[in-house]
DNA sequence: TATGAATGAGGATTCATTCAT
DNA sequence: TATGAATGAATCCTCATTCAT
């Protein structure tokens, strides 16, 4: 991958994520990427490719960076790591994150990432013998995204007391 | 107000619902309005002044929706109350509530429409002796904007038990 | 005629004098006049039509304002009236005049207006027994434009000075 | 700069120059010059950008024009000289020259293109031991703006009559 | 790989004008 | 006489995309 390839992808992201894919103009990016308009298409075939190149990429760090989280054997502890995920996020993957909400109310974009997520969930609550665990899965990724849409939109809000808030309800 | 300026409010709420605020164009909302594209100008000066006016009248038909259930004495029933909103979101309503979503990531769109919810929340946690009613307030939003969002996007989710799920959680 | 009308008339003028015909629209003329749009419309028929009830008018005005001039019978003081008349353009004939002005080099109007100072300035020259009466004539109407051009457009010049050199130029 | 880029910068020059800057479309322009409309924006970024690139670059043909001119050191002949100018415009430069008169109406065009001629004539009055140098400049810039005005308004005037008028006036 | 000129469809917005009231 | 709702064509401008180099 050149160099400038790479930062058309960056550039993408953090635009994407800023101001909305649609709100985003190729011409926008190249500016911002110090490129070409042209080698966009080259490089990416159309707007759609590189939304697309820029989320296959985002979704393999994600996967990757929860990999470990998901192997973890003890529910509680498991349960406990993933509630954490979202006050993890860090700057650089706060784009990420922001493009991934954004995009559920634009294009229909194909959710399957937090997939592995709510299975592991199942599983879980399954050990734990809740009750349902298909609904406390869908629960804790309610609690996800919301926490995340917190952390992304910096809001003044008490986050650590909040973090610490869900652990007790779950007795973590 | 006129028949054609009603028209344009009804459908410029659906289009942007249904596709954005930035991939619908004033011409679509002309089409499926039935008037031609200068009438939206002459009524609402821009673009951005049609999603004003929609979003002005949405935020107050939902007040007005919330205005009682935020009056309720009882803190118990109250909670329960609140938490039960997102799952009768009506079919007319979801138009609203999917716009108000979608800008909340695009525009930076003024959060003022569930203060008042959130003012009620810390009352009724205060009331009920919780430790932090604060991020307990907090979690409840979370809660509610993650089953508005099931039930928007019409997940092929468990929605009645995840209701239960939720009311059992707090004991309601 | 009705205020409102006279009103239209009014607007009309200076906003044509300051932005140009074509820069100014007829729902300024509204505005500035306190009036509905349509009511330009039935007064004049047309946006053309105002301009030229404008132009009307102001020709009447300007040409009553030269009649007594025209009438001195005193070649050499019929001369130095006429060229003193640019300078004795008042605020409110500016208006007037800046649109006849601009209207030479946006629409062709027709320009006869100053038809009969020339007729005039022939009949001068003639009689002073000038070589060339009219070249002499077309010479006056040049300084004629330049100074009102000059007065017209406030140019930090000096006025009064100008107006002496050219009364000296021909001994008046 | 491209074949089509000098198009536009032609085509723009005469259409401005006949109907006006307002009156001109950038359609119009885009057909004239055979080009999408796009690449006028392309290339000046606005309507506007594209009148100033056309006007710097008629401000720099007659700057070099004049040039020589104003190097003159004969009072007499410089003064004759300059007098003559506008009855030396070209078809090709008479573009230009409606564009510059028409503006001066229209937009506040910055008008410093006859200040170097000004200056000249200051210096040429001086030597020439006039009483008032200054208005004597002054009334030289009348008479050629009017010279202008006649030879691009092709009024059936006796140009020639004229010039020699002028030129018997100022003895040269 | 990378550029930059070029396009045509479509974007929001303004315009003069009409017409029912 | 006067309004204000309504229109459709035209406005300037932006867009994603193509292509020769």
């Amino acid at each position: 991958m050149t160099e400038k390839k790479r930062h058309i992808l960056e550039t993408g992201l953090k635009q994407f994520a800023l101001n909305g894919y649609k709100a985003t103009s190729t011409r926008m990016i190249a500016e911002g990427a110090n490129v070409s308009e042209g080698l966009i298409f080259r490089h990416f075939g159309s707007k759609l490719g590189l939304l697309k190149a820029i989320m296959d990429e985002g979704v393999r760090d994600a996967s990757t960076m929860y990999q470990r989280i998901l192997a973890i054997k003890n529910p509680k502890y498991a349960l406990k790591s993933i509630l954490k995920l979202p006050f993890r996020i860090t700057e650089e993957q706060s784009y990420f994150w922001r493009l991934y909400y954004s995009l559920k109310w634009q294009l229909e974009y194909e959710e399957k990432l937090l997939e592995p997520v709510k299975q592991s969930l199942l599983r879980i609550f399954t050990e734990l013998e809740y009750d349902d665990p298909e609904a406390e899965a869908e629960i804790i990724l309610m609690l996800m995204n919301g926490s995340a849409s917190l952390v992304l939109q910096r809001k003044p809000a008490n986050l650590v007391e909040i973090s610490e808030a869900l652990m007790k309800k779950y007795e973590l």
